[in-house]
DNA sequence: CCAATCTCAGTTAGACTGAGATCC
DNA sequence: CGGATCTCAGTCGAACTGAGATTG
């Protein structure tokens, strides 16, 4: 991989104060850090985000209509159904019509997706530590207390 | 406008923990509230947040070259051709080729343009009121500060 | 010849809409 | 019938790559 990029960065010196203190603008760009750094980590498992929360949403919640995973991961239904096919063509969950109601998909986690999770679980977490370093371990509590509060404002209904 | 969505929000309360304390997933959900609610402020004026980033670089850094604008703004350098022939065309701002160095153009930002930064100023307070409604002016503060310093690490050569 | 600048065409991943098929 | 659910195709803005033309 060369991995090159001789362009457009936002040299930080030279942003205007007005811009350098805009709280959407900063999550903004910290989201594209965080993007790129969590991406990183889980391409070297060949993973992507997208299956990576829906394989912890199966670990937490137990097995899952499509529906109930879009709701607890945020990926949108349609979405789904793309990272299910990934997820089932790799042996890491599987998916059976319900005989309940059978407009639904069971989805469950299989022993190699809970493995495979393991392995997951660490990458992320040390995309995480990359991704934070400079703040100290009081100030990473801060800052995820105050962006939850966020984001469960502007989730509410 | 319908605006409707029925779909995909991600119910907060069914997050699992381990999704609803990771940084960077919470980085991309409050970016995504962020670009929407400053998108549709900036849409009451027909505006976009390139057109905005770039008019107030040229207010506090006075005319310049695309590329300085691109280093300035975080704009990708083709993109900002784009942001350039909109502002043009609307004569907000004014783009002559520069006699001391013939491939660039400077730019510079018209009488008109300085008009509609004031209206857009206005317009992105409003729209950073929303967004940081749920948290104290302290608190405010803090979020930006460690924003900062992850914006500052991870823009760094 | 090499490097910088501007421009244009095309690509990519993420998030979305709309509609069809199936089933309760 | 109305209303979910899953699926597929296509759209959209943001961010990027690559290459060409021009100039220093």
């Amino acid at each position: 991989m060369p991995e090159r990029d001789r362009h457009a960065r936002a040299d930080p010196a030279a942003v205007p104060p007005r811009l350098r203190s805009l709280a959407s603008r900063l999550l903004g760009r910290s989201a594209g850090h965080a993007d790129r750094i969590s991406n990183a980590h889980l391409a070297a498992a060949g993973a992507t985000r997208w299956q990576y929360a829906t394989l912890v949403t199966l670990r937490d919640g137990g097995p899952a209509s499509q529906a109930a995973l879009s709701d607890r991961t945020g990926i949108h239904r349609s979405d789904m159904v793309a990272v299910l096919g990934e997820l089932t063509e790799t042996g890491h969950a599987r998916r059976v019509p319900d005989p309940a109601d059978r407009r639904r998909n069971i989805v469950t986690l299989t022993e190699a997706g809970q493995a495979r999770l393991g392995v997951l679980d660490h990458l992320v977490d040390q995309a995480q530590d990359e991704l934070l370093t400079p703040l100290s371990a009081a100030e990473r509590g801060e800052l995820v207390r105050l962006l939850q509060r966020l984001d469960e404002h502007h989730s509410a209904r």
